[in-house]
DNA sequence: AAGGTAGGCGCC
DNA sequence: AAAGGGCGCCTACCTT
């Protein structure tokens, strides 16, 4: 069925079986590269991939119904397909009712012309927004970000169990019986006891407090760089329980047998999971592995991991939305800071200090003297983030640059602003919009970046790992150039999709390695 | 027993 | 060297 020049899948409907159904796909988009309309990939796409259908663009009805929500400003509002339908034609909204990823056919699979109705709702949606260029190429990217995303997951990144054991067992001793502690990590728990004379449980906040406090030691949290400033034989030895303790809980042998299986690591990523557009995971922790533990990520035997990330792009992302002349010019180096440094008396830390501060609202230290210079050197820039940031003071909605929306702020925080204490939630707030139209702006171009490289590589290298402005490329070794003249090419069509002939450069090094580990 | 919150820390 | 914003996930601890 095709709608407006969109095909349309017919889930549930003439086609009944999996096989079936990706039999067609593979037909169509063979035959005719369309863009596929869907409620949501993540409910469709993962069987497809099972059944060996790739497709190459597709309009997610979902995602684009929550961004566009979001920029109507109607955020409690149901983002489903089913939902979008049922508020189109006047009929009670379903409850959300999240279906399981992987199951090809959602429990109440929608109709191809319920599919048809609300795509061409979104459509004129869009057209009706003051920038529908840059809408449009937010829901293009959004969409194929989706497919990546379950295309990561299918692929899997190469994950080698047997080190990974290798590597818990050097650190904390051999794997232990459920619910005990390894070797070491006991070893370090008894040091600690016995520093403090008596039993203490180093997981324990409360307990640590009690101790320290017992022995003279006034601690108002025990945070790591808290207990660096103090003195006592306790500190050495709970400092290496707390890093391990934390490798052994969330990432140790419980964590790989529940997310590793035949020499994949295969998270579940959520396209859009963070308000800002970056990528969240739901189970295996993907965005939080520790460095410690790239080193069990090694290509297949003749294979090769291409890696690459960007470098500094959330300054040159202010430097290009805000259109600051001087700080574009900085942008156009391989080293933003730098470049800078002259203008902060030579000085590349006090020009890092003072970007960072201007795009997260830091106020420590030399932060204000340093931002006086960024008003007076790059006011555009300094403008920019400032305006955001008063936004958000007001409670105003701020946009990125394709047109994300940042969510209204809460009742409580009304409340909150108007009491006695407004002026810190205030300031709160400015600080997440500041914050919000540079790390949105960066994950659109992150975005980009990732739909274009995925159209470029040859087969059969496949993206297995994105982590914000990093991007992983599992192939042949003999493929290793072409891949890196890709990530090149993809970065350099990212930032012509979203600020067309700028200045600003956005290096992205890109890097063949046989293991993650040594990619930096 | 189950569920929620807080403290803490990993990543960008 | 770090500051800052964003997350997910762990354990401890409290409430129901």
């Amino acid at each position: 069925m095709v709608v407006a020049g969109e095909t349309v899948l017919p889930v549930g409907g003439e086609v009944s079986r999996p096989a079936d159904l990706a039999a067609a796909v593979r037909e169509i988009e063979a035959a005719e590269r369309p863009r596929w309309v869907w409620a949501d990939t993540r409910e469709t796409y993962p069987a497809l991939l099972e059944s060996g259908a790739r497709v190459g663009r597709c309009h997610d009805l979902a995602l684009t119904e929550g961004l566009l929500l979001a920029y109507e400003g109607r955020h409690g509002e149901s983002r489903t397909a089913m939902a979008a339908h049922a508020r189109l034609r006047g009929l009670p909204v379903p409850e959300e009712a999240p279906s399981p990823p992987g199951t090809l056919f959602a429990p109440e699979p929608m109709a191809a012309e319920a599919v048809a109705e609300v795509l061409a709702d979104q459509l004129r949606r869009v057209a009706a927004l003051p920038e529908p260029g840059r809408f449009r190429l937010l829901v293009a990217a959004e969409s194929a970000g989706a497919l990546v995303a379950a295309e990561m997951t299918h692929e899997g990144m190469p994950w080698r169990k047997d080190l990974h054991d290798e590597l818990l067992t050097g650190l904390l001793g051999p794997r232990p019986v459920h619910g005990m502690r390894p070797a070491r990590l006991q070893a370090l728990a008894d040091e600690v006891a016995a520093a403090f004379g008596r039993p203490v449980n180093p997981d324990s906040v409360r307990q640590l407090v009690k101790a320290f406090k017992d022995a003279g030691v006034e601690l108002k949290s025990t945070r790591s760089w808290e207990l660096k400033r103090v003195e006592h034989p306790a500190v050495a030895p709970l400092l290496a329980y707390k890093e391990l303790a934390r490798l052994f809980s969330a990432h140790g042998w419980a964590w790989a047998d529940q997310w590793v299986r035949g020499g994949r690591f295969r998270p579940e990523y959520v396209v859009g999971g963070v308000v800002s557009g970056r990528w969240a995971t739901s189970g295996g922790g993907a965005l939080q592995i520790p460095k410690v533990m790239r080193r069990v990520v090694v290509a297949d035997e003749g294979w090769t991991l291409v890696v690459a990330d960007a470098a500094q792009l959330e300054p040159r992302v202010l430097a290009a939305m805000a259109g600051d002349v001087g700080l574009a010019r900085a942008a156009g180096e391989i080293d933003l800071y730098s470049a800078l440094a002259t203008s902060f008396g030579g000085q590349r830390d006090h020009a890092k200090i003072a970007m960072l501060s201007a795009m997260y609202g830091g106020t420590s230290g030399d932060a204000s003297k340093l931002l006086a210079v960024m008003r007076q050197r790059f006011p555009k820039a300094y403008q920019f983030v400032e305006d955001a940031a008063k936004a958000g003071e007001e409670g105003r909605l701020v946009r990125s640059w394709l047109g994300r929306t940042s969510p209204p702020p809460s009742a409580r925080w009304r409340e909150l602003v108007s009491g006695p204490e407004g002026g810190r939630a205030a300031r709160d707030r400015g600080r997440f919009t500041r914050n919000f139209v540079v790390q949105g702006t960066a994950a659109e171009w992150a975005l980009a970046l990732l739909a274009v490289l995925r159209g470029l590589l040859p087969e059969p290298a496949g993206l297995v790992f994105f982590q914000h402005d990093e991007v992983m490329v599992h192939c042949p070794r003999e493929q290793a150039g072409e891949v890196v003249a890709a990530v090149q090419t993809a970065a350099a069509e990212a930032t012509r999709l979203l600020f067309g002939d700028t200045p600003v450069r956005f290096p992205m090094e890109a890097v063949p390695v046989t293991c993650y580990a040594d990619a930096k």
